[in-house]
RNA sequence: GGUGGGUUGGCCGAGAGGCGAGGCAACGGACUGCAAAUCCGUGUACACGGGUUCAAAUCCCGUACCCACCUCCA
């Protein structure tokens, strides 16, 4: 059985077949860092994590770049309104978006390279097209240079478009193009604009066009051809297509697959960066714990649009508990952490089949329910079988409880610590009483002591090994 | 104008010619002093109209509505 994966190229589900055997490449075109990550931002993230975990699962030699773009007219607009550098805003908002990754247990690449620091290598590039005949340097005095997208016949492969009924860009200023279609590689600085973000360039001080970089990054990082490209669906066009222009005529394969994961939406609308910040990442992790978050997303197909909302976040939280709950009681059952064990073949087959998590899950949710049952019996062996396949599967997802990773977002300070301690020895007095009252099977005397201390907030069960509290 | 995606039960969300994925919620049962958790059970869902077929949520034709992209959106 071999991975297959929905290719947008061929817009087909296809064998993964690696160019070099053992080893896959990918390629991921990152985020702009302009402002607060929110949970659409943060879903490529998130899918493109899972796809690389399951290639290393699969035995593959993985080798994932992805990229942040730090400059660009966002950027240099909003820091002008902030009245503050460029390049402090596009840091401290990747340092934002850092913290969200790690808040969802997304891995970090191989290495995350960043538009500034490749300036030379997208030089070089454009050197080498203009010398091709598919690039020049406007007519103008602007310093800009354009791809030509009439002396690259194939244009337009990627979407299946043809160059004639796009509609040209209504608002783009012509410059010094040659054909409206044709987009910026490099991008003369204006007089506007802060001598900071500019760097010297055969065709005067400049800053990069917005698709030469990942072209020159993935060329740098993965060679002229390599396995897979990703990011999300908007992506597509322009800047995939042209990213494969730039690099095919500059005498490259590129990608051999090409991914796009679909949107994450409110209210059927494109989550826009004016939306505010009850979105963005610290302000949903106040409502459900990152890895509930990573969960949602990972539940949904990367392909399918997701309609957010609390509503249905809080259920897919309530899922998962179902599943983490029986892994504490496993490890209770078995008197020790539940090691990771093997995945169920039903879950390997989804998986391979596109990443199809819903029904990866459902396969999970299957063992889950057969290890709840072998709880009520004394099969260790089995149990722990069962347990440690949760536990695999769930690994594989980014999603086990027992990931470090989780400990380190939800750190619990000492002052924490020592109410928990305090608020134990207080409420364990109480249970005394009650099992005492329980015990003379005064019933009433018993509740009353739980709901005097529910009304504090605080969840008494009752197990067979006697009474657990928790805050409500 | 061009390109692509969508409409599935109370909710979320898969599937892609025949057998009701799965989760959440609800209801019934088992267990429990009562709860909680867990397990068992309960559903005649596929936007609309035609057509093909022994058989259509799935294929074809048409219609409606929604969404994305069309040169610096994740």
């Amino acid at each position: 059985m071999t991975i297959r994966l929905y290719d947008t190229a061929t817009r087909e589900v296809r064998d993964f077949v690696p160019l070099e055997e053992g080893k896959a490449s990918l390629y991921v075109c990152g985020l702009t860092v302009q402002s607060e990550p929110h949970v659409g931002h943060v879903r490529s993230g998130v899918n493109f994590d899972v796809l690389q975990r399951w290639l290393r699962f699969r035995g593959y030699d993985v080798t994932f770049i992805r990229n942040i773009t730090d400059i660009d007219d966002k950027i240099l607009a909003k820091s002008a309104e902030q009245g503050r550098p460029w390049y402090n805003l596009a840091y401290a908002m990747k340092i934002e978006l850092d913290r969200a990754y790690s808040a969802l247990n997304v891995a970090a690449p191989t290495y995350e390279p960043a538009a500034t620091g490749h300036t030379p290598e997208m030089i070089v590039m454009i050197e080498e097209l203009i010398a091709r005949g598919h690039a020049y340097p406007a007519a103008d005095a602007s310093g800009d240079v354009y791809f030509d997208v009439r002396s690259w016949p194939s244009y337009g492969e990627l979407t299946h478009q043809g160059i004639d009924d796009m509609e040209p860009a209504a608002d783009a200023d012509p410059r010094g193009k040659r054909d409206p279609r044709d987009f910026a590689l490099w991008k003369g600085r204006k007089e506007s604009e802060p001598e900071t973000a500019s760097w010297p360039s055969p065709w005067g001080r400049g800053r990069p066009g917005w698709h030469i970089e990942c072209s020159a990054m993935a060329g740098k990082y993965l060679g002229p051809a390599f396995d897979i490209h990703g990011g999300g669906v908007d992506l597509r066009f322009p800047h995939h297509e042209n990213e494969q222009a730039q690099s095919r005529a500059a005498g490259g394969a590129f990608a051999s697959y090409w991914m796009h994961n679909a949107w994450i939406t409110t209210a059927g609308e494109k989550m826009s960066k004016s939306l505010g910040n009850t979105l963005s990442i610290p302000s949903v992790l106040q409502r459900v714990r990152g890895v509930e978050l990573r969960y949602y997303m990972a539940a949904a197909h990367y392909r399918s649009h997701v309609e957010f909302s609390f509503e249905a976040l809080e259920e897919a939280a309530a899922g998962y508990r179902r599943i983490e709950s029986f892994l504490e009681r496993a490890a209770a059952a078995l008197g020790d952490d539940v090691p990771l064990g093997v995945p169920c073949a039903d879950f390997v087959t989804a998986m391979d089949d596109d990443l199809g998590t819903p029904a990866a899950l459902a396969a999970l949710f299957e063992v889950t329910r057969e290890g709840n049952k072998l709880l009520a019996g004394d099969d260790l062996t089995a149990l722990r079988g069962s347990a440690g396949s949760v536990r695999a599967m769930l690994d594989i997802l980014g999603l086990d409880p027992a990931d470090p990773a989780w400990a380190a977002s939800g750190a619990t300070t000492d002052t924490e610590e020592r109410l928990t301690a305090a608020v134990d020895v207080l409420v364990a007095g109480l249970l005394d009483e009650r099992t005492q009252a329980r015990a003379d099977k005064d019933w009433a005397r018993a509740d009353a002591i739980r709901d005097r201390i529910k009304s504090a907030g605080i969840e008494v069960t009752d197990t067979p090994d006697g009474p657990t509290w928790t805050v409500n």
